[in-house]
DNA sequence: CTTTTTGGTAAGTATTCGCTTACGGTAAGT
DNA sequence: ACTTACCGTAAGCGAATACTTACCAAAAAG
């Protein structure tokens, strides 16, 4: 069960629209604090509890480097989300190419 | 800018475990508002609203029929939320990658 | 036509959430 | 040693959210 509630705190995570933000500043590499924040229309405390949330849905690792604390994409983190809706999608085309086939010898059940 | 919001829409649609278990129960097709609520542990009317706004988010699908109505998954509705991810997961690996071999690069300057 | 089933909407409420300012604590600079 | 930079946490507040009960509309059943 520790799979759902993984799932459960990533899409939580990605819901919000400045932890997206931060998390396409740091596309390109790793990040302290203070630089996140300076691009951000938040203060930077609310950087932290971003981050902190971002972390504890196993999406960002830390690195700390003497005075900063270098925050990094956490490379991995989101192969299980992908699988959840793989497996959605997956189901969903099923579903659906079932439904078209069960429409198709209703509308003409003979032949 | 309809491509962010949508994105928006369907990460907060998923974020909420009333609206992915009733996702997980039309897995296997289309079911009507009475059945899905009969399986959840919410009254009617909250999965009326958890429709609304998993048809806001592009993700469900409506068919009336008589007196009922069909909720089925969107086919294709994940596809964009499935293109974000592995955008984001290609990326971080880049990014990863860059990191390792510019460590590498620190460690051993001369060579 | 009356009754029942199905389902969307309105109003109200308690909880959660995202943000702010204020503070403490550690490492670097002078 | 003193000051400055960096960063996490606590407390408080307004907005959003998920739920409830109550109500109303439309299609099916009798």
């Amino acid at each position: 069960m520790t799979y759902a509630i993984a799932i459960e705190a990533q899409l939580t995570a990605l819901a919000d629209p400045t932890r997206r933000a931060i998390l396409d500043r740091l596309r390109d590499g790793p990040l302290p604090v203070c630089d996140l924040a300076a691009g951000l229309p938040v203060s930077r405390p609310a950087v932290s509890q971003h981050l902190r949330v971002l972390s504890d849905a196993g999406l960002l690792r830390v690195t700390p480097q003497g005075n900063r604390r270098l925050y990094a994409i956490a490379p991995g983190g989101v192969q299980e989300l992908r699988t959840y809706l793989d497996g959605l999608w997956d189901d969903a085309l099923a579903a659906f190419a079932a439904a078209a086939r069960q429409a198709a010898q209703q509308q003409m059940p003979r032949e």
